[in-house]
DNA sequence: GAGGAGATCGTCT
DNA sequence: GACGATCTCCTCT
């Protein structure tokens, strides 16, 4: 699975995350996150994702409500909702459905497509390796604290940031890449609400954290 | 290749 | 004071 070209990218629009975060969740696979930074631009092709869905949602962080940690998956949707986790490790989702009412997709794993060297050398990965190989390209994006980690995604620089602005270096867009096989299985992780089948990835890929 | 444990700290109770 | 939407390293098979 390679890129298409990286002209001809459409970046989202608001109304593509102002709907049930299921459906976002699926429709995100297939599409690009991208950071654009001075040293050139970072690309990776999603193909893993889970949906939260809110005050109802038991694993969800907004299921208690409101607080100051997870303000924004209750603010207006395509918003980036950056938590730290476990001490090590920071975890990065869009805010979905409108202003007031809580819901997100996690950003579980993508597949390596631009800037590939610096993502590599970000997440601690030495250079001298060939990063043509699959199985160390797998190591760059294929969970949701290594995405973090190779795009340079911290709370501090990214948590409240809007995806959708044309100036925003954090976006989502679509280069035509079409999604023939989705999976769907319950969330990784989770204990609350461990059942409910709100994960989906791309079947074929080779870059989806676990089977 | 599978399984277990440690790392490490922000957030909420 | 407990715990968590994880990752890596180490040991054992």
């Amino acid at each position: 699975m390679r890129t298409n070209s990286m002209d001809n990218l459409v970046v989202l629009k608001t109304a593509f995350f102002n709907r049930d975060p299921r459906r976002v969740a699926r429709s995100l696979l297939g599409k690009l996150l991208i950071r654009k930074n001075p040293h050139g631009i970072l690309a990776g092709r999603i193909v893993e994702t889970e949906a939260y869905l809110g005050e109802g949602d038991a694993a969800a962080h907004s299921a208690a409500g409101r607080t100051p940690r997870n303000a924004v998956l209750f603010g207006p949707p395509g918003y980036a909702y950056v938590y730290f986790i476990y001490g090590n490790h920071y975890c990065l989702n869009v805010s979905c459905l409108p202003d007031g009412i809580a819901g997100g997709v996690l950003f579980r794993a993508m597949e390596p497509v631009a800037g590939v060297e610096q993502m590599a050398e970000a997440r601690g990965i030495e250079k001298k390796s060939d990063l043509n190989e699959v199985s160390l390209l797998r190591k760059i994006s294929s969970g949701p604290g290594r995405l973090c980690e190779a795009m340079g995604v911290t709370r501090a620089r990214d948590n409240a940031k809007n995806f959708v602005s044309p100036g925003s270096d954090l976006q989502l867009t679509d280069d035509g890449y079409r999604v023939r096989n989705v999976t769907v299985t319950p969330r990784i992780g989770i204990v609350k609400s461990a059942g409910q089948l709100l994960r989906y990835f791309i079947a074929e890929s080779s870059f989806v954290s676990r089977r």
